[in-house]
DNA sequence: ATTAATGCAAACGGTTTGCACTACT
DNA sequence: AGTAGTGCAAACCGTTTGCATTAAT
């Protein structure tokens, strides 16, 4: 019991707190699986769709509530505030979205820590750096702006 | 010509750009210059509407963009991913939101370019620090939190 | 008189819900 | 058999759009 849910055992996990292993649920573990780290509900229903045609919206959201609730993944929102799942596990990092190309990057765990010493020492705020993504200009559009 | 926006001197920039100056914008000027400096759409059209009750969403919004362009409003995301209007003139600055007791925090212009700088050292990424709505614990969460 | 702006109502996209049905355990 | 999960369709919320009408210039 208590175990701790990886994408290989989330069906034991499941069925340990009386869930239940599906082929949708395993739809979308794979998917997750196969995403670089962070993906859009929408985009998620689309690539389930691509694996299985039968996909529903519906089922791919509550099945993103469950795991989020094995702390598979954990919602945040992106540049267009449109909901986001972080797939774990991973190392608690952030996303910069150029606003002039589009790009997104992570933010290292690194920097992140960089960015939440900050705030810290400002008023104690324990920042949460996954959940939204941060807006800007990449270097190379911000030069481009400059010149 | 070329006239810099402000509230007072709304009208006129937009009869100089051809546009007009309605009891509606009017309207919506007076809610966001009574506003805190942030906004969200839906929250303006509910004030607005406290004002006028009879207020229409696609005015309100459509008055957001040509403010917009005039540069007295930015627009950026909150914790939700709703969309959020920075009132300006105003220092640049962002938000924290605690999503354990509601509260949201500004951020102010010194701690904002300290964030700014962590970022840029690390690959040049100019972040617009105003666009999303940071999310974590306030000092106060935070300590329960750990307690 | 021109034409920008409005109000309406309908459409949108992403997400959520109620409910009868299916299928995992 | 029991009940968690599904699929469908409809509802939701914030926002956007088309279009005929109104009103600022």
């Amino acid at each position: 019991m208590d175990e701790r849910a990886s994408w290989e055992t989330v069906g034991e996990v499941l069925r340990g707190r009386g869930l239940r292993w599906t082929s949708q649920r395993q739809t979308v573990i794979d998917v997750l699986a196969a995403s670089n780290g962070h993906i859009t509900g929408s985009e998620l229903v689309e690539r389930c769709r691509a694996l299985d045609a039968g996909t529903t919206p519906s089922t791919v959201y509550r099945t993103l509530d469950v795991l989020e609730d094995l702390g598979l993944v954990r919602h945040g929102h992106g540049a267009d505030g449109r909901e986001e799942f972080h797939v774990l596990p991973e190392s608690r990092h952030g996303h910069l979205h150029c606003s002039s190309c589009g790009q997104t990057w992570e933010i290292d765990e690194r920097r992140g820590e960089a960015v939440a010493d900050v705030l810290r020492a400002g008023d104690g705020f324990e920042i949460d750096i996954g959940h939204v993504t941060l807006v800007g200009l990449c270097q190379q559009c911000a030069d481009t702006a400059r010149a």
